[in-house]
DNA sequence: GCTGGGCGTAAAAAAGGCGTTAAAAATTCG
DNA sequence: CGAATTTTTAACGCCTTTTTTACGCCCAGC
């Protein structure tokens, strides 16, 4: 699996904007403070590079180019629990309440005071510390040559052909793919995606397993992808049979 | 430690603030929120409503008659974690720095707008519970060096080979390995997985019993790991004499 | 030394779960 | 509003699991 490296030195920050002059006034105040930097100036690179390095903050400006930044942040919020600041030069009270209950953690209004951004984020960091000593970040890109997964840009290519999964087969192989490993059970998977009142219709589940089998070139009776745990639920394994961590 | 209860329905807040109207209003806003309240006009009381009822989150004004804000903060912090939100009128910049490195989650100037206080409310309350939430299971690990079993993985191995286990068998195999040495009773086991209407068919478990030793190269008349107790029930044993762990 | 209850084993028959296919119904999208 | 996609329904064959049934063994007690 590629899991990104989590041991780090310094604390990693991703930035999220598409006007230069202010990433590279980011960049001198956070390099200055020691962190590591990953930037990005819209919204599908930015997601791209959050998945495949799990920074532990995210700043994140909501006029970007591509996609509106409600969007980036409510697609990162999918699969990763980092913390996000928003950066905005909106600063209507909607606004904020808008990003704040989409799942960011702090809002900065534009023009801003660098000291107090760095000490902002050096408080969503200090909280995050807190809480994220012993969990370990799910992986969000899978890549083993011939199938290749990023949830972050809902991207699935098996053997260099770009595949198209419906949105109930994107969100169970979501689901059992941040599980790392670990069995999802059969009513969990229901509830979540079917809601509370399916927990018992399996078949829904073995139909849509069985196209997602066959979608990304698994051969159920070999089960290289997804394994059935009978009775119980599904698992998804980057072939490590054994008896790993 | 005094630790409260910390099991409450609606989550509790607690308003430090010496300006009657402003308690008033965040009383009736956050009332309607759903939250319970308590408030406090001055550190001190703060303080001790604070450790008597340990909130889930603080809302804490900066201007306060018997003593400053940040010597609030600072004395919380030696004990407390909970989520703590500045109210002030100052909005200088190294007045939001100190706050937030003195440990402060968010800082808010007044005047503010009710929903954007009320969002950072719930966001912070939302990273605090979502801390909370991490570290469920502890990891039931039984290992000496020929079986390896992971409960909570549901993963057997034996012999550096991993071996599937039905749904039944995994069910009796972890009811005597969560007894922890101690015998569990045929009835027992028979009603925890067959049901109450089975109690008398041992015959059920003779058999089950019988294909996980084989399973895990159990010898009957060794019984290294599955000891039975006649006509009382079956035990889990790893290496009894030896000092296991 | 026979006897009977409790245990373990071995084979069958029965039941249940899984994967597959095809078609109908619902939804999405142009 | 119609076409294409997606989801749901229904039915079948296969394999695994569970239950049933039958038999042999050990050991205490008469």
């Amino acid at each position: 699996m590629t899991v990104p490296a989590q041991n780090r030195e310094k604390p990693c920050v991703l930035i999220i904007d598409d006007e230069p002059q202010i990433r590279h006034f980011l960049r001198i105040s956070l390099k200055t403070e020691g962190y590591e930097l990953l930037e990005a100036e819209n919204g599908e690179t930015g997601l791209g590079l959050c998945a495949r390095h799990s920074p532990e903050l995210v700043i994140l400006d909501l006029g970007l180019p591509d996609m509106d930044g409600s969007e980036v942040l409510a697609g990162l919020r999918e699969w990763s629990s980092a913390p996000v600041i928003i950066l905005s030069v909106r600063d209507r009270e909607l606004e904020k309440v808008k990003a704040l209950d989409l799942g960011a953690n702090d809002y900065v209004t534009k023009p801003f005071g660098v000291d107090e951004l760095l000490a902002r984020v050096r408080t969503q960091l200090r909280s995050q510390q807190q809480q994220n000593a012993s969990t370990p970040e799910a992986p969000v890109v899978f890549d083993d040559g011939t199938l290749y997964i990023d949830l972050s840009l809902r991207k699935i290519v098996v053997n260099d052909t770009p595949i198209k999964l419906t949105p109930k087969e994107f969100a169970v192989l979501k689901a059992i793919m941040l599980a790392d490993g670990k069995i999802v059970t059969q009513s969990q998977l229901l509830k979540d995606i079917w809601g509370p009142t399916h927990t018992k219709d399996t078949h829904y589940l073995r139909i849509l397993i069985g196209r997602l089998r066959q979608k990304l070139g698994d051969d159920p009776t070999e089960q290289h992808y997804i394994q059935t745990e009978p009775s119980v639920g599904y698992r998804f394994t980057g072939n490590d049979d054994k008896a790993g961590n």
